[in-house]
DNA sequence: AGTATTTTTTAGATTTGTCTAAATTTTAAT
DNA sequence: ATTAAAATTTAGACAAATCTAAAAAATACT
């Protein structure tokens, strides 16, 4: 595997995240998530192209080759693997992991993450639930549904949150809402459809917790397995 | 303290190194040390004057100011506690850990290094046996002579090695040289400068090894504390 | 001291990644 | 099916960090 600039791999981790499987990505979607202008996207793209890590015409979108997606996902697997190091060793609270891996996932020693993903044990699944591939690129993707389609008294366990925001983390910090908790939803409502859910705090601490109710918007932000 | 580019930061780092308490760094010097041309030296240096990280009149060479000190030991604080995570947890051998450290140094995220500093309780010294600045900058110099000025006989623990390229550590390795080692000299020859020297590994394995000879020039690059 | 050599700096070019403004292509709307 | 609007690309410029070649300053040499 070749060197990627810190630049190149900012746009392969961003096109791999909004493609999502199947999807193709767009020129001012991908400059609206890179905080750039849709100018300096082509230009990356041609970029790319040339290093066949995506396919490309003009005006027709793009979407990541095996090659590129091999790439993105080694850079996933870095971000993930420090993220997990960050709030399990160091500490860090769970909404403060991100930005550090931001930086930390472009060090790109395969002996160094090797050895890291040793050290901590082979884990699954980075802090915020997202799975971490493994060495070859292959990650597990245990069958996970929306919170928001969760039947009434169904229990769970919250595994994902996709939306990894200041604004979004610190809302569920303060709900209380962590991976790994058990939930249930008692009540949905259909004029706003936000839901009635309660928590117990993951095994440890069994003691019900009253319920309290979150929005549409929170919930379609939360995957649970059952 | 700023933020500053990958690039300057490796000016900063090397100028500390080459400058080594009083010297003044030359153009060419610098340019040698950091594989560049003495042109970009140049350059560099505008930039670095007027970010009043060092003090420079053009053909006079340059010495950081006390900005650039702090800075340089910032870096080198960060190098050095990663080597020590990189050989400690990780179980990097002791000449592998240099140059993932080169790449890790540059993620300046204050809050990541000191609680990095507190997860590795506080070491007071990297692989190599270089002191490692708190994060106030400072940083420990206890009393170190070279192993060629060592008295015969006289008893010592090899505490630093300050060359650390490929070639001597290899050396070092082969000879089972290592930082904490006790070490004595049992002769020195007048014709090469040469020694002979006895180990013993640390306090565990206390049985006496043979003694073995060593170059000057190796000498020349150990330093042992009595 | 005056010349030759070495060191350092300047001037101008190059690469990477970005930008703005203008042109082009695609999509949507009447 | 045209036209209007939106999306995308091109063209040209800029900043950072580097380079080469030439000029200038410092140093070393008889």
């Amino acid at each position: 595997m070749l060197n990627f600039s810190t630049s190149e791999e900012n746009y392969i981790k961003t096109i791999f995240h909004l493609q999502n499987g199947q999807n193709t990505v767009t020129t001012n979607a991908l400059a609206e998530k890179l905080s750039t202008r849709p100018a300096s996207v082509t230009d990356m793209m041609k970029k790319l192209k040339a290093k066949k890590l995506l396919h490309y015409q003009p005006y027709q979108g793009f979407r990541l080759s095996n090659e590129g997606k091999k790439v993105a996902l080694d850079i996933i697997r870095r971000h993930r693997l420090w993220e997990y190091f960050l709030a399990e060793n160091l500490k860090f609270k769970w909404d403060e992991v991100h930005v550090v891996a931001v930086d930390l996932e472009h060090v790109s020693s395969k002996k160094l993450i090797d050895k890291l993903d040793e050290y901590l044990g082979y884990p699954k699944s980075d802090p915020h639930g997202d799975p971490i591939p493994d060495s070859l690129g292959k990650m597990e993707n245990s069958e996970q549904i929306n919170l928001a389609e969760l039947a009434v008294n169904k229990p769970a366990e919250v595994c994902r949150v996709v939306n990894q925001s200041d604004e979004m983390l610190e809302l569920l910090q303060h709900k209380k809402i962590t991976i790994g908790a058990r939930v249930e939803i008692k009540r949905k409502f259909e004029f706003d459809h936000s839901i009635e859910i309660r928590l117990r705090q993951s095994k440890r601490n069994s003691s019900d917790q009253p319920s309290f109710s979150i929005s549409e918007q929170l919930a379609k932000n939360i995957f649970v397995s059952l």
